[in-house]
RNA sequence: GUCCCCGUAGCUCAGUUGGAUAGAGCAACUGCCUUCUAAGCAGUAGGUCACAGGUUCGAAUCCUGUCGGGGAUGCCA
């Protein structure tokens, strides 16, 4: 039996599933420094940042651009071209600042061009139409791009570890009051990928989870469970229950959470207790049992997706503190409320909100959002350099209360960003699954992993823009031996690794010098592939940057095609086998391209918390 | 009423912060397993990017308006 403090413990550091990478630090250290530390020099620079600094650097000393070259560093950039036509990498920035200069767009990309092509990164450059600069990479770059990956193994695509800022992100902060449901199961893949590609993107991130376990919630909870364990032990006299169907109530008291949970709970509890024993427990007791319960099921149900957090913090422990008095100490400091009609407010209009919100009401009692305020201000108070709050988009009116209760108390709301993750759905049998708490058929976290699989779940929880609602089909998710995309991508690793192994019964290993290989490499879907290695950081990055999700499923399904697109192609022309018992240095040097390529998957499932096998077979056809 | 999000293939959704011929998955149709894993691949079909204006070399993307769907606007949490 779990000692029932445990979860009443700050920052108590949760027992780590899984392969979580880079986050070992403790959040209590005093390393959190709001500066940038200059330590990317730990890394080279990727190939697509050389070739954009190449760029930058021939618009600012082309002479048609001058000195004031109105252009940013984000502007100037190289990107992929849809047609082969336009060559590996194509730019705008001639286009760009050409307006700005009067000049004629063709002219600036003429100069951009002739001075790109003398970097030994690029082939050839020529200009098209409009002002687009279209370059040809050089064999010694698609050489750069095998190195980086050979070097920089799982950690390819990464920044340097906690090397731009630290961030506080906090998500699903479930209620402990029952079992998780679906939606918190899209808020626990992306909240947690997101630390992860955030990560990989240089951030320091604490993953944490907020609990409600306090307030009126809390009490609704304890008179529920006293009723169900009353009831287990034979304390429960009739009349004592009244149901109209729509209300349970037990001696005259709202029985809120009348799901079979508190029912199974109770029973275990009650088992070694006689009924003086149980009769004697006061609501408040109930209540705590009740929350513990819930919550080890809840931390449980998250480790079975891989989900873990860094701290767990407590609302209860949190007033117990004295944090909700600072907090509306400082409030009244900051002349950032006032009383009207007997109670307490707070300006929240100078933050967006459409009138200002009550923090103590007429009968003396808080309104949710004071705990709330306090419990940022304890986040403020670590001192990290951001804060991301992961909500359900029905909480659209929380966060201009949020930060007006930040700001209130003297810290800088603009460190805040809520993201809302909107709403999901489950499709089975091509139909919606309704789900209404009172009749207690939601669809719980749970039986979705165990139907469809963690690994499943997480990549259809993530592949969708978090601001789309999005279906999640089961009957998509559960077909293994069908065309499902989490498995395809899987696949594809799975046969690298059995190409692998074949390789080494053959003494074909990857070739260690990726110049001659690259040389060798020269199938436009080789170039192809190798190009698309290359987009791999920028992806991360950007993603940090939006802070969006559903572009690491998105990459990894098209690296996952390109691959099985060229290892379909020997099927028709064995020129293309990756072993080739005939020619040794050109087997070793696919079977860099295949590692490289093997490599970026894995490394892309991880973001997502999605395992990469090593064998799949199809066995499991047999099952049904 | 005000604010936010969404509207793209039959369905679910991407679209790299304004770029060249708008994509993926699923569903449909046609082919491909003696040889490194067919959970795969190739091909076909499928579109007035809700609608109307505007901004410019160039708009699914930015601005305005209209229509349609969802959410937020409690002294509830």
């Amino acid at each position: 039996m779990r000692d029932p403090s445990w979860f009443c413990r700050r920052y108590a550091l949760a027992a780590c599933a899984r392969n979580r990478p880079v986050n070992q630090h403790s959040i209590d250290d005093d390393s959190h420094d709001t500066h940038r530390r200059a330590d990317t020099s730990r890394r080279m620079p990727y190939l697509k940042e050389q070739l954009n600094s190449a760029l930058l650097a021939a618009v600012r000393h082309s002479s048609v651009a001058g000195d004031g070259a109105a252009i940013t560093a984000d502007r100037a950039t190289f990107g992929p071209t849809k047609n082969p036509a336009h060559g590996d990498l194509a730019t705008n920035a001639a286009m760009l600042v050409a307006k700005p200069l009067g000049r004629n767009p063709i002219e600036v990309a003429e100069a951009l061009a002739a001075r790109l092509r003398s970097n030994p990164l690029i082939e050839n450059a020529e200009v098209a139409k409009p002002g687009f600069v279209n370059i040809r990479l050089s064999t010694h770059a698609y050489a750069t791009i095998l190195q980086e990956i050979a070097t920089g193994a799982a950690t390819y695509g990464n920044a340097a570890p906690n090397s731009v800022g630290s961030i506080l992100l906090e998500f699903v902060s479930a209620n402990p009051t029952g079992p998780m449901h679906i939606g918190h199961c899209r808020h626990a893949a992306s909240g947690d990928s997101l630390c992860r590609i955030l990560q990989a993107a240089g951030h320091k991130v604490a993953k944490e989870f907020y609990i409600n376990d306090a307030g009126v919630q809390l009490e609704a909870l304890g008179r529920s469970f006293r009723f169900r364990c009353h009831e287990a032990v034979g304390l429960v006299q009739p009349g004592d229950v009244k149901d109209d169907g729509e209300q349970i109530t037990y001696q005259g008291e709202a029985i809120s959470y009348p799901g079979d949970y508190l029912k199974e709970f109770a029973e275990d509890f009650v088992a070694n207790k006689c009924k003086e024993e149980i009769g004697g427990l006061t609501h408040a007791q109930f209540a705590w049992e009740a929350r513990n319960r819930n919550l080890a099921q809840i931390v449980q149900d998250l480790a079975a997706m891989g989900v873990a957090f860094d701290n767990y913090v407590s609302e209860q422990a949190l007033r117990e503190s004295g944090a909700v008095d600072r907090a509306l100490d400082a409030l009244h400091k900051n002349g950032m409320t006032y009383e009207k009609d007997g109670a307490l407010w707070l300006k929240t209009q100078a933050f967006g909100d459409n009138e200002d919100r009550v923090l103590r009401k007429q009968d003396g009692s808080l309104t949710y959002m004071v705990p709330d305020i306090a419990y940022h201000y304890d986040k403020y108070q670590r001192h990290f350099d951001r804060y991301i709050n992961i909500f359900g988009a029905d909480h659209g009116g929380y966060p201009p209360r949020l930060r007006a209760g930040i700001a209130g108390v003297g810290e800088d709301e603009k460190k805040l960003t809520v993201l809302l993750l909107r709403l999901v759905f489950l499709i089975k049998n091509g139909k919606r699954v309704k789900f209404s708490k009172r009749a207690g058929n939601f669809v719980a976290l749970a039986d979705v992993v165990e139907e469809a699989g963690a690994d499943a779940t997480r990549w259809f929880m993530l592949c969708r823009s978090i601001d789309s609602e999005f279906e999640f089909d089961m009957d998509l998710a559960t077909q293994h031996s069908s065309h499902n995309p989490v498995f395809k991508v899987q696949y594809a690793h799975a046969r690298i690794c059995s190409l692998t192994q074949k390789g080494l019964e053959q003494h074909i290993l990857p070739s260690t010098d990726a110049n001659a290989a690259a040389a060798l490499l020269t199938a436009p879907i080789e170039r192809e592939m190798i190009l698309y290695l290359a987009q791999f950081p920028e992806m991360i990055e950007r993603s940090a940057k939006e802070l969006s999700v559903h572009n690491v499923p998105a990459y990894v399904l098209g690296l996952a095609d390109l691959w099985n697109r060229y290892w379909t192609m020997a099927k028709s022309d064995p020129s293309f086998r990756v072993i080739n018992p005939d020619n040794k240095a050109l087997s070793e040097a696919r079977m860099l391209l295949a590692n490289s390529v093997r490599q970026t998957i894995s490394n892309g499932l991880t973001l997502m918390g999605i395992t990469s096998p090593q064998r799949m077979t199809r066995e499991e056809e047999e099952e049904s």
